[in-house]
DNA sequence: GCGCAGTCTTGTCACTGTCAAGATTCGGGC
DNA sequence: GCCCGAATCTTGACAGTGACAAGACTGCGC
């Protein structure tokens, strides 16, 4: 119409991701549709495809760029139970990230990047156990991250009202200092001092 | 074949259900179409709207339908360990409900029986913990909760390619043996009375 | 200044959910 | 036996979607 836009977006791939983004984290993956997000960044409906070759192409790249993010806050982890809090705080701080890297329906499997960001990040999870965990140190893997994950799911997914403004970090700890568990880092089960 | 069927089908309401759980078992809810269950039921397209209204509709009456039997498994639980066993096997005995049930913006969140089903599940959960931990019953509750829905999801979404053939019951079991939990049944680690 | 590869557009197809309006059949009251 | 309302299902239409094919434009290296 009255401003010709250039031919050339210039910075498609960024602005279409950028985009996803917003939209997955206030509806989710499924609200994600490539024209919506192709109208959005005022282009052709069709160009999206060439970036990212379907839908499933862009979630995956969104996937692999959470998996990188949630490795590198995983290594700054001291202890496990910090290793805990900035699991659950990464679900909450990156929802579309979080939302799609455990949503394997909505990638591409074959995809060579999303296998090695995966296991990377999975290869920082065990790590984290291990060094506190001697013991059976995969079921102590298991066992954590399923208890950090699980929060972060219930917290993403609206199950616990109650908690919706409070810090997600400070939330695990509470849970993880909760007779029923015993990841306190370096303290015995009775004996803190 | 040629045998025309008759105007009304007699049971399409819970033939469509049914279909729709095979579905979602197999290639998720994104996968469920309203004119492909139509298609295999053999009825016209616009025929299941008029048993669920639109799409939320079918997955919330799903949604009910899981919480209710999961409400059920949990009254069967003998104790705090046995309970989360219970929570982990229903995941993968009905991955169909479980998935959609933890999808709210899946399902009809006006919908008062969702509600109703919800809160009676949780009801369940909460005094399961509360009959083994008299202390922060609530946190607890939190703390049980994660664990079997964190170990629950990671399971489904196969995240855990090595643990696929076990028995889901055996591996809760084992993780909640291990070091880092307290959840064995009667049993305190050093002071139990 | 040329050509090529990367970027984007236009056009089309089959499919989807949803709505409106009508056809068919069931069940209860008489 | 009959009739009428209500429940069930059909037909038709509309806008939106992902995907594909073929072509237009443009920047960059040479």
């Amino acid at each position: 119409m009255s401003s010709q836009r250039p031919y050339h977006h210039g910075d498609l791939r960024r602005a279409l991701v950028a985009e996803a983004l917003e939209v997955i984290a206030s509806e989710g993956p499924n609200a994600v549709s490539l024209r919506a997000l192709a109208r959005r960044a005022g282009v052709s409906h069709a160009a999206p495809a060439h970036h990212f070759g379907d839908r499933a192409g862009l979630l995956t790249v969104i996937a692999v760029d959470g998996y990188r993010r949630l490795a590198d806050e995983l290594d700054r982890a001291t202890d496990l139970r910090d290793l805990g809090g900035r699991y659950v705080a990464f679900a909450l701080a990156h929802p579309a990230h979080f939302q799609v890297m455990f949503r394997p329906e909505l990638l591409d499997g074959d995809d060579a990047e999303l296998a090695a960001a995966r296991a990377a990040t999975r290869e920082r999870l065990a790590r984290g156990v291990a060094a506190r965990e001697a013991h059976e140190p995969e079921v102590g893997t298991l066992a954590a991250w399923s208890l950090a994950h699980g929060l972060a799911t219930l917290l993403l997914t609206g199950n616990l009202p109650t908690l919706e403004g409070l810090d997600p970090r400070e939330v695990f700890h509470a849970v993880s200092h909760h007779p029923l568990l015993r990841l306190a880092p370096g303290e015995g089960t009775d004996a803190p001092g």
